[in-house]
RNA sequence: GGACCCGUAGCUCAGCUGGAUAGAGCGUCGCCCUCCGAAGGCGAAGGCCGAAGGUUCGAAUCCUUUCGGGUCCGCCA
């Protein structure tokens, strides 16, 4: 958009290159890029267009950066445009065109930034979907996370978004649910049952004995009575109770994840019920369409190697070809009791998503779903042309790596087995929504972290949400202050837009510009890139640069912001502090995190 | 046996999809408060980007091989 100042020049670029290279191919010309300089003293800008169109042009890099040089020198705004290394041109903008992004920023508020290269395409970003027999524990967390900011970024970006939640209540782990309720259920009776008498009983065992179950149990039994037990509150034949101690305690389980998940600020546009999805017949409906297809055969698969299977045995089952679109071993739809696979339930969700429009389909999993991202990718190959024919349709995975819990330089141990693993809610508890939200928004989420629980909540510069969030503050200190000086006028967003600026000059004003000026085209990559985490560390070199020109004002009076005397100039400086807080909090937006006016 | 992710400063991590002299915080050392918030800032030291080949104008980034760490590989979801 006119708002993204790499944009417009990087039009210019290419424009001027047209010139100089006439019949340049236009997917070399696509490959030009604009691009902030990482040393000052190369100017505002850089561009590889003339190491780029050397090759096709057969013509010496240099000339033809001298040539562009010369050509963009010339252009509004800018100051020197000068060739370098074996090819860049170097762009120097004027002062007057860096002061130009402030208005734009202030004019567009928080919507500065948002940026069309979505060009409206629809993402389903499905993340969370954790199996509703529990409370969420951190390690739901990151993926909640990094799926909500992801989604944010993407909307800002330009596409059309849906957050989807899909909810895994069809399978054997919502059934030793149900058992486990039930156990929970007939202690609350006042019947003596240990966990000996259910462990035989419950399919998988007694997978979910955590306290958690305790509160379920009572309440069924507030609800029905002992109208589920039989005699002597002994357990009843299973189809007297199983149905509704399920939906009992799945609703129950749900009402207690979308708590867990406002209080970390993460909603969900759609929750997709796998039960319902089947009832439907999605998935029988994508398996008959790839048996038509001829994507379908009965086969039997080598064991895996280097793996200790005690009762491995050969059967045949029905396996999709998924080798024929890119997986590196066919995969089955079919247990051996004729029942689906999960991959099979899913391969019909997925279609399903499809079917709603969407264009790309975006899983955020973790890290122990690796192996299932290439089946799952080739499942979207083969089955994309039935649900949306003639729309292609991209699959696409974001892994969430572990995330190890440290307090006081130790790692805190988890199981869920002896209850004892940090749930979502204790986290929390200890150091607030923003700090997790943040903290878990500074990795790249592919790689392994470690969340300090005392780095979290300390007040120092090297925790960055107390250092973005304490130069929103002292943004925010500023403003209160200008609307009390006298003879200033207003001080509203609205008023600075139309500030004159010509009094910003000095070199660390000039470098706020800069930055300022960045953010829609790193909001861009990030959204394309599907990278939230370079949002966070954005924001921390903004505030980066906001601090040091604060600083350079304890030790220069004249750079202070508010000038005694000199309305206009404070005015200008004001401008600026305001569009830094705008960014700022634009930025927080996308990552779900408050700004906050102070911080005492 | 195979697939995917990660190896970058003593530590925790960035590196904008191939660009110029590889960056930040912590830690270490030295500076800056009669002054809009010092809960900050400035400076110094610290690196052959796990290793070896290759691709090209140019590689931390792409390819191959290899060594470490993690995750996974039919009837869990």
């Amino acid at each position: 958009m006119s708002d993204n100042l790499f944009a417009s020049y990087r039009a210019r670029v290419v424009e001027a290159l047209a010139r100089i290279v006439p019949d340049l191919p236009a997917e070399v010309a696509a490959r030009v890029e604009v691009t902030p300089t990482r040393d000052p003293a190369h100017g505002d800008m850089a561009t590889n267009a003339a190491l780029l169109a050397a090759k096709p042009a057969r013509r010496r890099p240099a000339e033809i950066a001298a040539a562009l040089a010369a050509e963009l020198a010339g252009s509004d705004g800018v100051a020197a445009a000068v060739p370098a290394g074996p090819g860049f041109v170097n762009i120097t903008l004027e002062p007057a065109t860096l002061r130009g992004v402030l208005p734009a920023v202030l004019r567009a508020g928080a919507g500065y930034g948002d940026g069309a290269a979505g060009q409206g395409v629809m993402v389903n970003v499905e993340y969370v979907s954790a199996n509703p027999t529990g409370p969420m524990h951190v390690g739901h967390c990151r993926g909640a996370v990094v799926g909500d900011a992801l989604a944010n970024l993407l909307t800002k970006a330009g596409f059309g978004v849906v957050k989807e939640y899909y909810v895994n209540d069809a399978g054997a782990q919502v059934a030793a649910l149900a058992w486990a309720t039930y156990w929970r259920y007939l202690q609350a009776l006042g019947t003596p049952t240990g966990e000996s008498d259910f462990v035989a009983l419950v399919p998988g065992g007694l997978q979910y004995r955590g306290e958690y179950l305790v509160p379920v149990g009572a309440a069924l039994a507030d609800a029905h009575g002992a109208s589920l037990a039989g005699p002597d509150g002994r357990p009843a034949a299973v189809p007297v109770w199983f149905d509704t101690v399920r939906e009992f305690a799945l609703g129950w389980m749900l009402r207690m994840i979308r708590e867990d998940l406002l209080q970390l600020g993460v909603t969900h546009d759609v929750f997709t019920s796998e039960r319902e999805i089947l009832a439907r017949g999605a998935a029988d409906e994508a398996i008959a369409r790839l048996d038509a297809a001829g994507l379908l055969y009965e086969g039997v698969l080598e064991p895996p190697k280097g793996k200790v299977m005690a009762d491995w045995e050969a059967r045949p089952q029905t396996l999709f070809r998924a080798t024929r679109f890119g997986d590196d071993v066919d995969r089955p739809l079919r247990k051996s009791d004729g029942s689906n696979t999960y991959f099979a339930n899913d391969i019909g969700y997925h279609g399903d998503k499809i079917a709603r429009g969407a264009s790309v389909v975006v899983d955020v999993l973790g890290a122990d779903h690796g192996g299932y991202v290439s089946r799952m990718r080739s499942a979207v190959a083969a089955i994309a042309p039935f649900y949306a024919p003639g729309r292609p349709v991209a699959f696409e995975a974001v892994l969430c790596q572990i995330v190890h819990v440290i307090q006081n330089g130790q790692p805190v141990r988890m199981s869920k087995r002896a209850g004892t693993f940090v749930t979502l809610r204790d986290l929390l508890d200890e150091v607030g929504r923003d700090a997790v939200r943040f903290t878990m928004l500074t990795r790249k989420p592919d790689a392994q972290m470690e969340f300090d629980l005392d780095l979290a909540v300390a007040q120092t510069r090297d925790n960055p949400v107390f250092y973005v969030q304490y130069a929103h503050a002292r943004c925010r200190s500023v403003l209160r202050a200008a609307a009390e000086m006298p003879g200033l006028g207003p001080v509203t967003r609205e008023a600075l837009a139309q500030v004159p600026l010509d009094s910003l000059d000095a070199e660390a004003e000039l470098a706020l510009l800069r930055r300022l000026a960045h953010w829609p085209r790193l909001v861009e990559a990030a959204a394309l890139a599907r990278e939230p985490h370079r949002i966070a560390f954005y924001l921390n070199d903004l505030a980066g640069d906001f601090h040091m020109l604060w600083n350079r004002g304890r030790d220069d009076a004249t750079l202070r912001f508010l000038q005694a005397g000199q309305p206009e100039s404070t005015r200008a400086r004001l401008a600026l502090v305001e569009g830094t807080a705008t960014v700022i909090r634009s930025g927080l937006a996308v990552l779900g995190v408050e700004p906050v006016e102070e911080m005492r």
